[in-house]
DNA sequence: GAGGCCATGTAACATGTTACATGATTGT
DNA sequence: ACAATCATGTAACATGTTACATGGCCTC
């Protein structure tokens, strides 16, 4: 259900119409949570229903704008307050991990490089991007840079991982 | 389409009835590719429709035991030797991250001790389980640890992330 | 007047969850 | 005979993807 909680995230800065929201989504939240043109219209149809958005206005184009209400700053509220499961409980990675014997030690370690070279190609992008961000003020960047070191750990992990793993291949 | 290769992998040891395969799911395939009942019966007949399994005996109770065909084989081997995307593409955390400023620096704060807590009571765990596997033997455990080792650096990962990330926060 | 952007939606399909339905066989 | 376990499935719902449908408005 958090598709929900990221429009109304996006709502409290300002009213907004679906297609708002959907460049919103194209571009802040790609990387974070993508989200397809018939979900956002279909949630804000569900949402708006539920009562946690008020249609504000109307334009041309048959352009609705939604605003947040008070019930849906209190969800957003208790949302944010939540404790928050950790996980992609399904990891593709892991499955073929546990599928290794199958395949043989030549494949395996091709597969663990070609992982680990993707993990470092990301670690440089976003270690590029992070000192790009450094000369930039204002609070508006702090989120990000939470959201980017994430990403930038979590790909060092990835790669130094796959190296270890490889070198436990024999044969 | 990769609870497909799961079961696929899972019949390449011996053949098994729908029942059997649920079984290895609830226990060896728990933490990496959860499935329901519903879905293992189901697609179990779309294997056989496909031709990847074929019934290979019926036993009491309308058992169907299920072999792995070459076909079944052929596609296992170029899933496992295909390059996996990097990616749980949606993350819950990182969501209330981007909406940080929404909320008050304390409750901020809390919501990222708690992330620590969580993350290093998993470390902990899983450093036992290390602890308690290095004194068995045997090839079958390689995997095992394999992705152990993943989980285990996953979870130091995040545990020092959500130090680092609540000591940014002012005020 | 034509092309591009604004704007909202529906339909079909894929995957996954939860709950329910049904019954056979085995062991005590 | 009764309970536990074996065994397979269906139905309803939630979420997400892709493709298609429809039309208004603005600028050149």
């Amino acid at each position: 259900m958090s598709l929900r909680h990221a429009l109304l995230g996006l709502l409290v800065d300002r009213p907004a119409s679906g297609y708002d929201l959907m460049k919103l989504f194209d571009t802040s939240l790609a990387h974070v949570w993508p989200a397809t043109q018939s979900q956002v219209y279909g949630e804000l149809n569900r949402l708006a229903e539920a009562g946690l958005v008020d249609v504000s206005a109307e334009g041309p184009r048959r352009r609705k704008e939604y605003t947040i209400t008070g019930q849906g700053r209190q969800e957003l509220g208790s949302w944010l307050a939540a404790p928050t499961q950790r996980q992609p409980r399904r990891s593709e990675l892991l499955l073929k991990v546990f599928f290794l014997h199958l395949a043989t030690p030549e494949q395996t370690r091709a597969m663990l490089a070609e992982r680990e070279k993707r993990a470092a190609a990301d670690h440089e992008r976003l270690a590029a991007l992070r000192a790009a961000l450094e000369s930039e003020e204002g609070p508006l960047t702090v989120n990000g840079r939470i959201a980017l070191e994430y990403g930038l750990r979590w790909a060092e992990m990835e790669r130094d991982w796959a190296g270890w793993a490889a070198a436990q291949i024999e044969g």
